[in-house]
DNA sequence: CTCCCTGCAAAGTGTTTGCATAGTA
DNA sequence: TACTATGCAAACACTTTGCAGGGAG
């Protein structure tokens, strides 16, 4: 792994107290690259190293993330949200059998025209989402 | 206007049930074309001439939209979904100020290409949001 | 006439909030 | 030592579900 960056400095970089929670949270993103989970299962993940960890702490050390730029916080159709790290722009793939969402970088953002747009509106940022199916879903239903 | 389609030919050509309630809703969609709203916010606009309507009846009558493929659902960070018509395809211009939706067209999408999928990925569609400030929200802060 | 939709109300789920205690700086 | 985060549990908001009566086809 090139993981060069430690939550710990993560965390005191962004002006964030230093707890446990946080970098074991924050560790579990660093780890699992790319990818986002719902609060629920981040504490699920943790809760074998962390047993007292609790459900309200999740959500408070998440929305800290979330403020500090540090965390992108995703609403899902289902009412879930789900965090991923956001430490470099970044666009996304939806798998929509797994419902996983992954981290993607894509060309041509640059290239994109909003039509009718009404007018004196202001366009600040795009988020491009990709759906389909990841290869994991694939390999297991086979056609479809 | 040239809403030559009425919400009750609609209705009948996806399979539905004609019934006031589905009317009603279908026809603020209508009338305030590229517009989203919430469950409740549909519920309130229509209560002064359906003064029965149930919550849990605006949640069906949408959820049998979103099945028939007449809307879409939209799900924001504050937990809240919100409910568009579907006729043709679209993107969104999201106002980050007043939360609202409108519907756009983009040019430029066959232009996206993901980098770094995960191998064996198949990607069925793609949507485009932009982000930013709409008019009304511009005109009332002035700056920033 | 049959089946489905509506209204009503209770239940469910994910998330937020408040407070006393423990931990960080 | 001062201030903030954690744990716990109650409170919240949105959405879903079940059932009896009424309306559509």
């Amino acid at each position: 792994m090139s993981t060069a960056i430690s939550a710990q400095n993560l965390l005191r970089d962004r002006g964030l107290r230093v707890t446990p929670q946080r970098q074991s949270v924050l560790n579990l993103f660093l780890t699992e690259s790319g990818q986002h989970f719902s609060a629920d299962q981040i504490r699920q993940r943790l809760l074998p190293q962390m047993p007292g960890l609790a459900r309200g702490t999740t959500y408070k050390v998440l929305q800290e993330f979330v403020r500090a730029a540090l965390c992108e916080e995703l609403a899902t159709p289902d009412g879930v949200s789900l965090y991923g790290l956001r430490l470099r722009p970044h666009h996304h793939f939806i798998c929509d059998q797994c419902g996983r969402w992954f981290d993607v970088e894509v060309t041509g953002v640059d290239g994109l025209r909003p039509v009718a747009l009404p007018p004196d509106s202001e366009v600040r940022d795009v988020a491009v989402f990709f759906h389909g199916v990841c290869s994991e879903c694939r390999g297991a239903s086979g056609s479809a």
